[in-house]
DNA sequence: CGTCTATTTGAATGTACTCAAAAGCGGTGG
DNA sequence: CCACCGCTTTTGAGTACATTCAAATAGACG
């Protein structure tokens, strides 16, 4: 079973029958991506959401001073789309790119809705990890008001330990929103202290 | 009807027969709150979530220091719930208070996954809600990331001019995250430039 | 092994905050 | 209707957190 880590992951939140599971599968898309190929491109319209079964993605976007912006990490077992314009069907400004080799499945925004009309399971589950991935922006904005930089670093290495051992620096800077300098100095600092 | 404007909310993503508007009133409830009253306190578990009809709420923390961001807006027309506490039924730390007396219905979320169950319509209502939140939570985001506390505070009164005209500074400083006296000063500066 | 990228370190700078005090404004009661 | 009170906004001086720019070092990949 090529799709079980997602079949598994569904079966976390709604129960599927076994029709339902062959009939997702049927729609799914298997696809390999290089580390630093492009899943979605700037100002390109997101027909696709991706789920990652191995490997692992980045969502960023690119700032007037050509400055990356991480919105999200997608590891093994995460979805990740421009949510933009995956709903509008509009061009967005969102990029996806692999930081490893990876094996993912998309689902394109036209077989999703037939989904939701045919079995209303899907609708459930989508809606379902809509909304945790609501809360997860919220706390993330809240997070980003109200902390220090060095606050927000250690929440990533709590809320993330295995992803701190795998990528650069540099990504978890962009991604908890400091420059990767800083991001080496407050290391430095935690090191002359714990010492 | 005195909850025409949710039903025609509602009816601008989904259609509607007329039981199904039936059995949502019944299961509505209103409630009138008056300026500075709460509707959720922190540590209290968000059963409800909220439409306004008229007037006016927010939603925000609190910090260690005492201080407030606001989270959210809720003007007439708008949902608002801690998504947090309403979908684990968790104590959260979201307020959430009238700026202004106000006129509301509320949904437990006891009901409305009977709802869901019943009428696959409402659970896709609140699916595209939900989808479109995140990406204005997303937006917000990033524009918190990778623009200026100026360039936040002109976007802020280019998306809601209606509310500049109504909310206190001070209120409009905790959402784009800044202080009130950095407000003052970024629109002082503005006043000089432009005259 | 060499090249390219990531990380570290330092000095100078800037954006936004803190604290304090004055000025403005709005609602309420006399 | 006016006066007072509390809250919001303004202004200023000093400060801090984080950035920018530059250069050196370390590390990874082909």
């Amino acid at each position: 079973m090529p799709f079980e880590i997602l079949h598994a992951n569904i079966q976390k939140h709604i129960h599927l029958t076994n029709d339902d599971k062959a009939r997702l599968f049927t729609v799914l898309k298997p696809k390999s991506i290089k580390r630093k190929n492009f899943i979605l491109h700037e100002n390109q319209v997101s027909t696709h959401a991706t789920f990652v079964l191995k490997g692992c993605l980045k969502a960023y976007t690119v700032n007037d001073n050509g400055f990356e912006h991480i919105i999200q990490f997608a590891p093994e077992d995460w979805w990740v789309t421009d949510m933009y314009s995956f709903i509008s069907q509009k061009p967005g400004n969102i990029i996806i790119e692999a930081i490893e080799n990876s094996e993912v499945v998309q689902l394109s925004r036209a077989d999703q809705l037939r989904l939701f009309d045919d079995i209303p399971a899907f609708e459930r589950y989508f809606r379902i990890i809509t909304e945790k991935s609501l809360v997860s922006y919220r706390t993330r904005l809240m997070d980003n008001m109200s902390l220090t930089a060095t606050e927000r670093y250690a929440g990533f290495c709590e809320q993330y330990p295995t992803l701190i051992t795998k990528l650069p620096q540099k990504l978890i800077a962009s991604y908890i929103g400091v420059t990767p300098e800083f991001l080496s100095k407050m290391r430095a600092r935690q090191r002359n202290k714990s010492i």
